[in-house]
DNA sequence: TATTTGAATATTGTATACAAAATACTGTGT
DNA sequence: ACACAGTATTTTGTATACAATATTCAAATA
């Protein structure tokens, strides 16, 4: 029995890490009084915490029918790219007019630790990653940019069919942008953040198309 | 009493309307039994609705005090500008770089009706602007981008407050936005797209700040 | 054998019940 | 009159109950 202010939080989090860790595989129908019963509550906040999670699409409910986790197929992939592109890029810009010296050595934190000429342990490097990523977002203070970077939730699914490209080839590029955001250059920053999750949705589409994986 | 295959989706449209024409006022607390009562239905679907309306911002809940109302600042309401140039941006470069003739007419279609040199209906013209901008995001096809455009929500508080520029400044901008798209030029496209939310968000800056209205 | 029909079962969506917490009220003391 | 304590009332969050719909399974039919 989890106990909490709320019981619907701790149960979100579980079925998030459920789903992140596909302990509940894609397209999986979430049968809601076996998870309940799992965790020890009823269905009341168990349905609580499922609408949220279907707000940040890490699950579809169809009425009547059910909520199912979620399938993303290669252009839902792409298409959150897109917007991350353009949302990342003015994170950056927003960063660089700022000239903030605690976001910078926030941002520097997450990779201090690498160095491309030595190995980088992929998992390590995954985590700083998704740290910098989230932190850009955060450090903005923009509370409508915040609620809509659920759509990196998805990440987790492209970390796990291992279509990432390597710390050696992006270290460089989260380096540049936090270099850019450092000479307080908004366009600059723009275009660095940009051209970096560029390449990544490219690597995507060209990976996923040549190994015909379609779903 | 409200029949519908599930309760809880015209209970959030009536909510929705309910705050959107402010019969339900910024900061206002929702007392759940009375809504419920006054339409028939019990606080199960109603808080269904609410947390629904909670995830498009439209709501704020603070645990084991209730739903509110939310009330919307003069930040806020920037930093909302400022996720929309960049998204209806790529939208715009998306569909630029498509070049599909029905796309074209139905964004036509929106301001067709209107004429620079005679009077222009102010309400008709909001209606018309919302519809292009929602249009310009639906046309796309991507369900990320769909999903978060609920930020628009607030435009409402836009226009209540009076915030809006005319259309005759505006008109002209659409029909660059258009034609850029026509063009099939992505980047000039995004370009226009992001000057003509740009605009719209510094006429809101300067408004705001001269007037002193910091709520 | 494959398909359809219908009953049995399971699951969802809504309503109600109830305990815990927050709010409002009332009377007392200063 | 004002502040405060303690009680009554309201409101939330969760659990349970139940009707309506969906699914499953098995027998009957072609």
């Amino acid at each position: 029995m989890i106990e909490h202010s709320g019981l619907s939080t701790p149960i979100y989090q579980e079925l998030k890490r459920m789903i992140l860790t596909q302990e509940l595989k894609p397209g999986e129908k979430i049968l809601q009084e076996k998870i309940a019963e799992k965790l020890g509550v009823s269905r009341t906040p168990m349905m609580k915490a499922l609408q949220l999670l279907e707000s940040e699409m890490l699950v579809e409910s169809i009425p009547r029918r059910g909520f199912y986790v979620k399938v993303f197929n290669v252009q839902e992939l792409i298409d959150v790219y897109d917007c991350r592109e353009v949302l990342e890029g003015m994170a950056a810009r927003r960063l660089a007019e700022r000239q903030d010296l605690s976001t910078l050595s926030k941002l520097e934190k997450c990779f201090s630790g690498f160095d491309a000429s030595e190995g980088i342990d992929q998992k390590k490097y995954a985590r700083a990653d998704g740290d910098f990523h989230k932190l850009l977002i955060d450090l903005v203070g923009n509370q409508a940019l915040n609620k809509i970077y659920f759509i990196s939730n998805i990440y987790s699914e492209v970390v796990r069919k291992g279509l990432l490209r390597t710390p050696e080839e992006t270290l460089a590029e989260h380096w540049a942008i936090i270099e850019a955001i450092r000479s307080g250059d908004g366009s600059a920053a723009e275009a660095a953040a940009r051209a970096h999750i560029a390449r990544s949705r490219d690597t995507l589409m060209t990976q996923l198309n040549s190994s015909g994986n379609h779903d």
